[in-house]
DNA sequence: GGAATTTGATATGTATACATATTATTTGCT
DNA sequence: AGCAAATAATATGTATACATATCAAATTCC
C-alpha cells in the first residue's frame, strides 16, 4: 500500500485542512487565534478558575503544550493566571474581560467555519462523517 | 456549540491517536521514525531523484518542513542528497541501501498499523469512513 | 542577450505537540 | 509528626508545521 493511500495520511490532510479553514476563516473576521487556544479560552470561560492541567485534561493535550499555550494567552491579555491558595502549585485561570468579549465574539466564527471545514462533504454526509470520526477516537 | 464537540476538535483528536498509534506500532517494531519521514521515504523510494519540492508537494507538505524532514533522513543515513546537475537549484534524493532496507522492512509495519488506527469502528464501516475522509479532503 | 519572473533550497520566526526531568507542594500512610 | 508517593507547573530537548524572507539558479519575455 502507497503511504498517500493510507488511513493515517489521510487524517493528517484532514487535519491540516482543518487547520487552514479555522485560520482563514479566524483572520477573515480579524482575530489572531489559534485551534488550540481557542479551545483553552472555551475550556476557561466554561470553567471558570480551573487549572492548567484542568485545560489539558479537558481539551486532549499534554500540560506541558498548555503551559506554553496559556503563556500566550496571559501574554495576549486574554487569560489571567494567579496562584491557587489553597494549592499553592496550581494557576487558577479565568478569562480577563477582553477575554470574555473576545471569546463572545469568536464563538459564532468558530461555530460557522465548522461547515466549512466539511465543505467537500455532501450536507446528508457530515453528520454520518462525524459520527464515525466520534467513535474512531473512542468516544461512545 | 462547545469546542470540544467540533468538527475541528474532532479531527485534531483523530489526528492525535493516529500519530500515538503509529508511533507505539514502529517502535514496538523496533523503528524511529516519524510519519512524514515514513511518508518521504516512500515518496524517494517510488520516485528516485526526486527533489526536496517534489517530495513536499507529493505528500502535501510545505517545502521548508520537508527540507528539515530530509535533513534528518540524511543524518540517520537513509538518504542521500546531491546537486542535480541540470538545475543546480535542486537537490536530488534517494536511499541509501540501508534507507530501502528500512523501507522494506518498515512497510508492512505501517501497513498492518492502518487497521488499527481504526481499531474503534466496526470493521464494516472502516472503508465508509476512509471515504468520506477521502472525500472531506478534496479528493475525488 | 538581458531584464523580469519563477523556482528550489535555506534561513528565520512563531506555534504546536509531546516525552522526560526537575522543582515545589500536597496528600496519603503509618 | 514524618516520610513516601502523587501532582502542578516548569524546563529541556526533539520534531513537526508553516509563513515569510533571502539567495542562487533557471526560465520567460521582449
Amino acid at each position: 500500500m502507497r503511504a498517500t493511500e493510507m488511513a493515517g495520511h489521510l487524517i493528517r490532510r484532514l487535519h491540516q485542512h482543518s487547520t487552514q479553514v479555522f485560520a482563514a476563516h479566524t483572520r477573515e473576521a480579524g482575530f489572531d487565534i489559534t485551534p488550540v487556544q481557542f479551545a483553552a479560552l472555551d475550556a476557561i470561560n466554561e470553567h471558570p478558575g480551573i487549572d492548567q492541567a484542568g485545560v489539558a485534561e479537558l481539551i486532549a493535550y499534554d500540560r506541558a503544550t498548555i503551559g506554553e499555550v496559556i503563556n500566550r494567552l496571559v501574554a495576549k491579555g486574554l487569560v489571567e493566571r494567579a496562584v491557587n491558595n489553597t494549592d499553592r502549585r496550581a494557576r487558577v485561570l479565568r478569562l480577563t474581560a477582553d477575554g470574555a468579549e473576545t471569546f463572545r465574539a469568536l464563538l459564532p466564527v468558530v461555530s460557522d467555519l465548522q461547515a466549512a471545514i466539511l465543505a467537500n462533504l455532501a450536507v446528508k454526509d457530515r453528520a454520518a462523517f462525524l459520527s464515525l470520526a466520534r467513535s474512531a477516537v473512542g468516544n461512545i
